[in-house]
DNA sequence: GTCTATAGAGTGATAGAC
DNA sequence: GTCTATCACTCTATAGAC
């Protein structure tokens, strides 16, 4: 027996790899071996539900493992190598920067704001914190979060990483405490 | 009586605002106006030709508007311009970018990197003009390439120009001749 | 008996192809 | 406009846990 909070990652990995309307039900029956019955047990909202309970994942996710690690002491080396690893160096599409291109976005459009937002609140915090002014934090935290959605739709496209990583590094660089 | 490569730009804002997924027959039919027999009459290989024809023509777009004039003397200035003209300063996302991140990209991924490539191309050459040296123009076309499409996902997500913006200012700091 | 998890036939709607 | 395939989804049925 299977819980619904098991079927999340899996979820998350089909719509990332096939797009919210390229994964099909029958689809996602196939690859998470259950029937629609189980599906609809979990989810009862249908796929919609379960991109929702995707995004809601992947933003706890952050939460914990980047965000508040930032606001509370953690440097920006740290979070830009837990971020490399996220994406596997650039091999892993980002699915919230995929949902904000797609006419996926508009369902979704409240918790992709919001992911982005936190994001950029807690870049901010960091950078506050290292001495900027406010102006600069904000321009900084901006860049940040630029430079990495960039370098994984250009890794993608290129299908080679060096975009994604040679980002991570001039941001090493230009922001390093 | 409409001529195909009238209608290309057309479909090019449809495939934008709904996505090659999302922008069913049906719908543009409505748009365009014209019946299937038509569209089929145009694009013998439905949607997936539609779709082909669609990134040649905003290839063709970029070679004589941005990479052929960026090798032939034009500024970095001048091309952030057009970028962000033709971008609606933010509000417009980049299809190719979009095709690149969905499960559309296999489909069409030799597009998909060769527009990217020849833009990089380009890039390259200029800052080898302006005097960098190779290593250094490579790492300066990545970095401008990330910016942009970076910039355009996240004022898509968040709803506000100010990432792609701020993206074209750092830009034109870091890079001007 | 009730609840949760399961499977999957069957629904109408709509897809893209022609 | 017609076609067939497939879509998301509903519904019925059944299993075992408690």
């Amino acid at each position: 027996m299977r819980e619904r909070a098991d079927l999340i990652p899996e979820l998350a990995e089909i719509f990332r790899e096939y797009g919210f309307e390229g994964a099909s039900l029958a689809f996602i029956t196939e690859r998470t071996g259950l029937g629609k019955g189980s599906l609809y047990n979990f989810f009862p909202g249908g796929k919609a539900e379960m991109a929702g309970a995707v995004l809601e994942h992947i933003s706890r996710w952050f939460e914990e493992d980047i965000f508040v690690p930032l606001e509370q002491g953690g440097s920006l080396s740290e979070m830009l190598s837990h971020v490399k690893t996220y994406f596997a160096g650039g091999g892993r599409v980002c699915l919230v920067g995929m949902f904000a291109l797609t006419e996926t976005r508009d369902q979704f459009a409240v918790q992709i704001a919001a992911y982005f937002e936190r994001w950029e609140v807690a870049l901010v915090a960091y950078l506050v914190r290292q001495g900027k002014h406010p102006a600069e934090a904000q321009a900084g935290a901006l860049d940040i979060l630029v430079t990495i959605q960039g370098g994984l739709t250009l890794s993608r496209a290129r299908n080679s990483p060096q975009y994604f990583l040679q980002g991570l590094k001039r941001l090493r660089q230009d922001y390093q405490g």
